[in-house]
DNA sequence: CGCTATGTTGATCCATATCAATAAGTGTGG
DNA sequence: CCACACTTATTGATATGGATCAACATAGCG
């Protein structure tokens, strides 16, 4: 496996601190791999084998109960999932799989580990990656249950502007059906809240949103940074 | 401050595996305090100043977001709470209420942080800790966007005669308009649901609940270890 | 070019919220 | 110990958010 292939890890703030022997030790048993899209990377329930890291395309994370289906989160590069699982040794909650091409690490559960025994910078990034899933994981759970299915998509609109840069005009980035799912809601309920948000300055076209009056919109949404904050 | 004070402290896995030294660091700052029900510990937003951890009686953790109020979890005895705020020094995204009579010991954060990086027993224990917070919360949203409110209400019940050894009959715990918030729905409508659950075997009568049969109520609420499974 | 997926729209149904009235506790001061 | 106020729980009536089902439109795609 030529060294480039993980080039983009080491840059990653969780292995950012630790030893280059310890690196060197999880990148041996590691491999790159490249998935085409909808593929079932893994299975809520399986043991935790692999660490994974997008390192280009996007995953979906999503869970099964009783014959009903729903997406979780949306990993996109350069970051990790099922860091939890691996630590604690535990069954995955979610499964995964690919919403486009992608290129995946996977590094032995049992090899991240041993290291984490071994090196406290590793350790210590750990916590903080850790912490701040957690955090996204509470947001996401307010935002559900405080908001009603329009005013969870206003708001959903207004960060995606914010990832692209403030553009009035911006791509969604995956089909309405999956967004629709993300926002805990059914596809046609999607098509009559975007109808909804019409009034309020949103216009949609297929898979591209433009959003006439931030303002305008930000007074229906509300958006607060105890939710909607990626960072805070 | 006595030390006995801090005795249930050190047994806590959060706190064993740390040098002596850095724990009397962290406990010098410390104090322990007795709040009567219903006081206010911490609201959202504000700087995470203390890691609390609750030493006896209980506390909610809640939500609030455009006039609408949520209840977001229970905290028990003994556990912390806020870790994950006080680790990213971050404001608190839920606040903080004691539901009864409570004993809570509150730890300065800066305090936390420092030890944090000086004690590396501590910082393992903590990513033990933030895995097992994170992986609740993700089975509470797969419960959320999975089931409706009389499912929830079933698997909550089977959860809750777990934690009562398996008793037929046994205590909520709390009022019925707290578990309704917990649960995402109104308290008018927690009435009907336990009362949709009568012909599964479910007896409230005020805050004690009887499950005459479990399996027959297992049936209808179909727990999973991977929503419903405290540990795994 | 025709399939198959996805998205939209309309009609209807169902789960849950809201509003209102009543009942049952619970605590407080006299 | 009672009377009162106050909160909580229940029940009924009605409204609404969102799901479901069906039909059609549209867009990718082999």
């Amino acid at each position: 496996m030529p060294e480039s292939a993980f080039e983009g890890l080491r840059g990653l703030h969780l292995f950012e601190a630790m030893a280059e022997q310890h690196f060197q030790a999880l990148m041996r048993g590691a491999f790159v791999q490249t998935f085409p899209p909808q593929i079932e990377l893994i299975t809520e329930g399986d043991p935790s084998d692999f660490l994974h890291v997008v390192l280009s395309g996007s995953v979906d994370l999503f869970s099964n109960w009783n014959d009903r289906e729903t997406s979780m989160a949306t990993v996109r590069p350069i970051s990790t999932f099922i860091l939890a699982a691996t630590i604690r040794d535990a069954p995955y909650l979610m499964s995964a799989r690919t919403l486009e091409k992608s290129r995946i690490a996977l590094i032995p559960s049992d090899e991240v580990r041993v290291i984490f025994g071994l090196d406290d910078g590793f350790a210590r990034a750990i916590v903080t990656e850790l912490a701040q899933c957690y955090r996204s994981v509470i947001k996401a759970q307010k935002d559900l249950k405080l908001r009603s299915s329009t005013e969870r998509l206003a708001n959903y609109l207004l960060r995606s502007q914010i990832r692209a840069d403030g553009e009035a005009e911006f791509e969604l980035g995956f089909e309405k059906r999956r967004l629709a799912s993300v926002l805990g809601i059914t596809p046609e309920h999607l098509s009559r809240a975007f109808k909804g948000l019409q009034s309020h300055g949103v216009v949609a076209d297929g898979t591209r949103v433009r959003i006439e009056d931030r303002k305008k919109l930000e007074r229906f949404a509300k958006p607060n940074p105890l939710i909607d904050d990626p960072v805070k």
